[in-house]
DNA sequence: GACATAAGTCTCTAGGTGAGACCTATACTC
DNA sequence: GAGTATAGGTCTCACCTAGAGACTTATGTC
C-alpha cells in the first residue's frame, strides 16, 4: 500500500511534477477542507435534510454547508435528491463512493483519536519551551 | 476499527459535544491543512533543510512554509535541529508520531488514486448537468 | 565590491470565510 | 386574516488569512 503510492509520487515526479495540476491535490484539497469531513460523517448513519445537517453541525454557516454539500456533490461522493414536498425538500446521502471514502478517513480519525495525548503533550512542551 | 471510531464519536456526542472543543477537529484541522500533509510526504525520505522543502514544493511560500513547519513541529510530528554551521543550517525530520501518521495519509492518498477517475467522471457529469 | 546562500521576518494585497439578513411559498396558530 | 414557523437556500458585508515578494544578518566566492 506505501509502496504503490510511493511509486506513483516518484512517476508524477519524473513526468514533470505540476503542482497546479496534481491530481492528489485536487482530490485531497476538498476532502481535507474543514467541513467536508464532518458532514461525511454525519451522513454515514444515513440521508439527512438540509436542515438537519446544519443542526448537526451547530458551528457550519448556511452558507458554507451549501458549498460544502455542492463539492461534495460535483465529486460525487452525496447524492442530492428533491422531494416534491410543499415546501419542497431536499435530502443528501452518500454514494458508494462517498461510503468508500469514510474508511481512510476513520483510519485518520483513529490515529488522531489514538495519538491525541502525545499531540497535546508535544503542544505543552513546545508552549513551555517558548515561554 | 470503523465501529471503534464511531462509538467514540457516540461518545462524544452524548457528552455534549463541543465543537469548538472537538478533539478530531483540532488535530485534523491542522493535518487536514494544504501543506502539512505535502510537507510530511516529502519528509518521509529523509531529513530536509528548510530551502529543500522549499524547492521541493515549489508553489508554497516561505511564509506558510515556516508557518506549517511551526504547526506540525508544535504538534510533535516534526523535529527541529539547527547545526552551527555559517550560516547556521536547519534539517526538519519526522518524529516517530510524525511517521506514523504517514500510514493513514497514504490510505488517504491510494484511496485518492483509485478513485479519481470517478471523481473526474462526476465532476464532468455535474458541469455537464449544469449546462 | 557585487553577489549568493542560509533561514527566516515583514508588509501589502487579494481572496476566502463566517455572521447573519433576506427570499419564496406553505401551513399552523390565535 | 395577521403573525409566525419551516423548508432550502442566496446575498452582502466585514474580517482574517494566504500568497507574493522585498528585506535582514552574516559569511563565503568571484
Amino acid at each position: 500500500m506505501r509502496d504503490s503510492a510511493q511509486s506513483r509520487i516518484e512517476q508524477w515526479k519524473a513526468d514533470g511534477f505540476d503542482p497546479k495540476n496534481c491530481p492528489v491535490r485536487q482530490v485531497l484539497d476538498h476532502l481535507a477542507a474543514k467541513w467536508t469531513t464532518l458532514i461525511l460523517l454525519e451522513l454515514e448513519n444515513g440521508a439527512q435534510r438540509f436542515n438537519a445537517l446544519g443542526r448537526a453541525l451547530p458551528d457550519i454557516s448556511k452558507r458554507m454547508l451549501t458549498q460544502s454539500l455542492r463539492d461534495l456533490e460535483r465529486d460525487g461522493l452525496v447524492r442530492r435528491e428533491v422531494f416534491d414536498t410543499k415546501p419542497p425538500s431536499v435530502a443528501y446521502s452518500l454514494t458508494d463512493l462517498g461510503r468508500s471514502f469514510l474508511m481512510p478517513l476513520h483510519a485518520m480519525i483513529d490515529w488522531a483519536g489514538h495519538n491525541m495525548p502525545d499531540i497535546a503533550a508535544a503542544r505543552d512542551r513546545f508552549t513551555a519551551s517558548e515561554g
